[in-house]
DNA sequence: AAAATGCGAAACCGAAAGGTTGCATTTATA
DNA sequence: TATAAATGCAACCTTTCGGTTTCGCATTTT
């Protein structure tokens, strides 16, 4: 299925699992009561998730517990990373625009 | 149709022109020479990323240059801040244990 | 041992995505 | 003024997406 870390936080729901196993480890049927979709399409978006190694798991007896794998949310933030530079050299403009007036 | 932001930025294409933008403002027909498919395939992806304001037009005679909206990539990294206070604390852990040790 | 629970996989479906071709429109040029 | 260039838009097609239902398989509970 070849999708990257990028499609995976395209949906909303999936986005809304991340933020949900940031807080704790979850099983399917825990994290599926949040939404209004059934066990098996929350199941669809963790495998999703697992593929792009966003999530991991871990079975207890029958149930398996689904947790964040934080370090590949890095690699977002690596790709902001070239973008981050322009807006901090606009912000800085501006800061020296508004020393500029100031110093009238 | 409804994108939000980070559907925008789920297709490679597009984040290629966000890239591309990135440098320099750009005609639609001097962005679609850096890609393989037509010039109205990119001349949709950049409809969307109209659509969700993270570029702007400005038109010059027959032309229309796009250039990047880098306002709106913030908010990706303000989605992120949420799983950056998890990573940084990860971080901050390693960082004890590493010192521990030296100090052993 | 039988029933219940937790889960993933497969088959199916409608909607959306991403691409192409063909056109209409506006602006520049010969 | 006729032609070329730059662009957007619409129609169409194939593939993917996200959802559901049905099922099978472990594991736990009664």
């Amino acid at each position: 299925m070849r999708r990257d870390i990028f499609q995976a936080i395209a949906d909303p729901t999936r986005r809304a699992i991340l933020v949900l196993l940031a807080a704790q480890a979850m099983t399917p049927n825990a994290i599926a009561e949040n939404f209004n979709s059934t066990r098996q399409a929350v199941s669809k978006h963790l495998r999703i998730l697992t593929e792009c190694e966003l999530v991991n798991q871990e079975q207890i007896g029958r149930e398996i517990y689904y947790s964040l794998e934080i370090d590949k949310m890095k690699e977002i933030d690596e790709w902001l990373e070239q973008f981050k530079k322009i807006w901090e050299t606009k912000f800085n403009q501006l800061d020296h625009l508004l020393a500029t007036i100031k110093n009238k």
